[in-house]
DNA sequence: CGCGCTTTTGAGAAACGTCAAGCTCAGTGG
DNA sequence: CCACTGAGCTTGACGTTTCTCAAAAGCGCG
C-alpha cells in the first residue's frame, strides 16, 4: 500500500463530527490497490478504518483453503472494529481504495467524546445485525433467495433502480456460501423471469421489486 | 414464568464481581419452564439476563416458518445483549431455567464501574466471535463438519470426555442450518466410525479427539 | 486480432432434504 | 408387572438442490 497524502491535505473532506475529527487529527489516509491486503487474518487489532473511496471486503480462509467473505464496506463505512485482540477476518481492497486509518489508542484518548463513542457503538451495532442476518441467510435460505437478498441489499444502498456490483461473482459466492456457478445460474434465472436485468455483468436493474422482495424476505 | 425468589435470598450465590453485584442489587431471579419464552423476537431490548441454572436458546423464525437458532447459553453466560433497539432473536428456556434479570438502565446507572463495563464488553466480544464462527460454519462447512464442530464445542465446555446435550435434535438442526434427519444421519455416521459414542441420545463421549478435531476445523 | 480473465452453460455426481415408516424409551394407567 | 402411549430419534427410499468438472462464450486490453 502507499500513503496517499497527509490528512491536512485539502482534498480530505471534513464533515463536522467527532468521528471525522478524530480521523482528521490522528488519522492517515492510505491508498490500496485492487486485491491488496489492508490487514491480515490474525493480525492484532490496533487500528480503526474508514472507507473514503472504493470498496473493501473482509474474508476468512480456513486451513484447507475454503473462503468465507464476511462483509463488504463502502465509502463512509467504518471497519476493523473486531472485539477480540486479533482479526478473525482479513480485509482486502476490492478495487483501488482510499482508506482513513487511526490508531485505536488515539480514538480511546479522544474518549469521553459522546458523539465519537456513539459513532463507534453504532458501527458495532450495524456489524452485529449484519452478522445476525448473515447467519439466518446462510442457515435457512436457498441459493435463489440468497442471491435475491444480495441484489436487494446492493440496490437499497444505491437508492435508485440501477446499481453497480463492486465485486465479481467469486466474491458474491464466497459471501453467500455458494459456488460461483450457482450464483451465475441464479442470476441467469432471475433475468429469465425478468425480475432483474443485467446490461453488463457488473451492472443491474431491478424490474420487479415485489418479486425480488418476496424472495429476499 | 414465575418469580422464583428475591435476590437477597441466601440461595443466590455471590461471586464478588461488579457484574454479580449489579445483578444482586438490581436483579430479579426468574424461573422459566421448558420451552417457555423469555423474551420474544421484536421485543424491545430493555433487560440483561444471566443464566443461573438450565440452558437458554435464542432463535429467529422467518415469516414462512423457517427457524434459525442463534445460540445456546449455559449457566454463567450473559445474554440478551443485542445492540439494536429490539431483539432480532427471541429467547426460550431449553429446559427448566433460573435466570437473573436486570434492567439495562440499572446497569447503566452503575456505569463507570470498570469491572462491570468489562464484563459486558467481554460478553459482547464473545457474542460477536460466536456469530463470526457461526457464519463460517454455515457458509463453508459440510453437514458432517457442522455436526462434528457442534459436538466439539459442547465437549470443550464440559471439560471431561463425557458430555450431555441439553438440546434435542431439532434444536441442533436449526442451529446448524440442517434438517433433523441429516443431523441424525451424521451422528450415526460418526458413531459408525467410532469417533464418538452415544450411550443415550442426549449423552456422548468422544473416542477419537484428533479425528473429530480434524473434522471440526 | 489474439490473449487472459471472468462469466456462463452443460452434464453428471454428490450432498442434502422430503416423506414415510419404524424404533426406543420413559411415563402411565390397567 | 406389563402393555399402551406419545414424543423424540433413526432409517430407508427417493427427489431436489447444489456442487464439480469441463468447455464455451463474453469482454477488456495490448
Amino acid at each position: 500500500m502507499t500513503l496517499a497524502y497527509p490528512l491536512d491535505d485539502p482534498r480530505a473532506a471534513r464533515p463536522a463530527s467527532a468521528l471525522s475529527d478524530a480521523f482528521d487529527r490522528h488519522g492517515v489516509r492510505m491508498a490500496y490497490a485492487r486485491n491488496e491486503e489492508i490487514y491480515a487474518q490474525d493480525d492484532a487489532v490496533e487500528l480503526l478504518y474508514r472507507v473514503v473511496r472504493g470498496v473493501v471486503r473482509t474474508s476468512r480462509v480456513t486451513a484447507d483453503g475454503r473462503r468465507q467473505v464476511g462483509a463488504f464496506y463502502y465509502p463512509g463505512d467504518l471497519f476493523g472494529l473486531e472485539p477480540g485482540p486479533d482479526h478473525r477476518f482479513g480485509a482486502e481492497a476490492l478495487d483501488d481504495c482510499e482508506i482513513l486509518v487511526v490508531r485505536r489508542s488515539a480514538v480511546r484518548a479522544a474518549a469521553g467524546d459522546a458523539e465519537l463513542d456513539r459513532a463507534i457503538l453504532e458501527a458495532q451495532r450495524l456489524e452485529m445485525e449484519r452478522l445476525q442476518d448473515h447467519v439466518v441467510m446462510l442457515g435457512r435460505k436457498s441459493a435463489r433467495e440468497r442471491v435475491a437478498s444480495f441484489l436487494m441489499s446492493i440496490a437499497q444502498r444505491g437508492g435508485d433502480d440501477h446499481a453497480d456490483l463492486a465485486m465479481g461473482r467469486q466474491d458474491m459466492a464466497d459471501y453467500l456460501g455458494l459456488t460461483i456457478e450457482t450464483v451465475s445460474r441464479m442470476l441467469t434465472q432471475l433475468q429469465g423471469e425478468a425480475i432483474v436485468a443485467f446490461p453488463s455483468s457488473r451492472r443491474f436493474e431491478i424490474r420487479k421489486w415485489t418479486a425480488l422482495e418476496a424472495l429476499a424476505a
